[in-house]
DNA sequence: GTAGCAAGCAAGTACCTACTTGCTTGCATC
DNA sequence: GATGCAAGCAAGTAGGTACTTGCTTGCTAC
């Protein structure tokens, strides 16, 4: 029963503080959300602080973070599909991480624990590049730690700040991962398979040239 | 005489805002920080909201925004100047960007403002490159728009997030201008120039490969 | 010299903040 | 039915917050 309990004051803090950062998430509001007298908060937690990093542990920590198969038989379609599924795990906690990054000089422990899960994602796509530039499919020239960084960037970028200034960002959601990987993908030389085309003409399906 | 104190507690301000936010940057820390009695701040700009607000205004529409010039005499050169003047612009004013963002919800206002710049000059990026592809130095294929949007995305991080998370900026802040132009020439097909490449060994003049 | 005015200073208002204390309620176990 | 315990409730503490008021200081212009 004090599980139950325990779960939905982690669940109103995490609401309340992607909304109003560490300093606007009182306590009160937070017991308020949760539908928690304010005294059980403390009782259960013990401080403010307290609760607000078991919080960001329990939110951030235990949440998978999506890394890319070493699978490279279809590199488009895989780096595709590991893309939208970063961007669906950023989005989904884009105001916690926006968050926690702003305040990462007042509090650092916190935004380690908040950035960790993308660090290793992004080094994951180093090592899949690598692989497929030692089977000859990415251009050997190509600086691919730079690639990787600017590529995760864009992804940090789209997911964190689409909404709030939406100008920037003209490819529309549904379409930015794979406008992501194709420009990716040039910019690591990977030209192995038929590049999906911007233009809506017809694209043959299972279609797989090797031009190199 | 007055014109001197108010400048005084705009920069006061600046500082104490970009390192506490706007529930952190109370009036008392303002006030000692500039120096000056918490009620002369008042008297001024009449509330918190609206000094902060001034703030904004002077500190951030005030700076000159770098705009990239439409010579495309020498593009690599070009690029790689304007991607080093954008980054120390945004290094500049990285807290301030960091909090206002990150309070964009609570103070739309004021973000607004704040990524007005970036945006105009992340447009005059995407004009430069299509003049380079009505000269036939880019690719036509290119998707331009997306490139552009990565590399603005990959200076606002590295700007923004170097200092909380350097794992995942591989290159050192000196040589990043170049390695992102370098990448992102390769993303819109621009080969008309010599890549400056990541190794030391030596490079021939003049080189020119259009692998397509 | 004196009038005006910008700034300092001390104190106060009304409210919010994290956190505590003492007591009551309800439920589950023996 | 008695015991224990988790949670609610009301009230309070000590300090911080934005902002105000009344008065003093010091400098500048006539």
């Amino acid at each position: 029963m004090s599980e139950e309990i325990r779960n939905r004051i982690l669940a109103a803090a995490a609401r309340v503080y992607a909304q109003y950062g560490f300093r606007g998430a009182t306590t009160r509001l937070i017991a308020t959300e949760a539908d928690v007298n304010e005294v059980t908060l403390f009782r259960t937690f013990g401080s403010k602080a307290e609760l607000l990093q078991a919080m960001l542990q329990t939110q951030v920590a235990a949440t998978a973070v999506p890394m890319i198969s070493s699978d490279t038989s279809d590199p488009v379609k895989e780096l595709t599909r590991w893309c939208a599924t970063v961007l669906e795990y950023l989005r989904g906690h884009a105001h916690l991480i926006r968050k926690t990054i702003a305040e990462a000089e007042e509090r650092p422990d916190a935004a380690c624990a908040a950035c960790e899960g993308p660090n290793s994602a992004g080094h994951s796509l180093v090592l899949f590049v690598e692989h497929l530039r030692d089977e000859g499919l990415a251009d050997p020239d190509a600086d691919v730690e730079t690639a990787v960084s600017m590529f995760m960037s864009a992804m940090f970028g789209d997911a964190l700040y689409r909404d709030v200034m939406p100008h920037v960002f003209p490819q529309p959601v549904e379409a930015a991962p794979e406008k992501y990987v194709t420009t990716f993908m040039r910019a690591v030389g990977l030209r192995a398979t038929v590049l999906p085309d911007r233009s809506r003409q017809a694209r043959v399906a299972g279609t797989r040239r090797r031009s190199r």
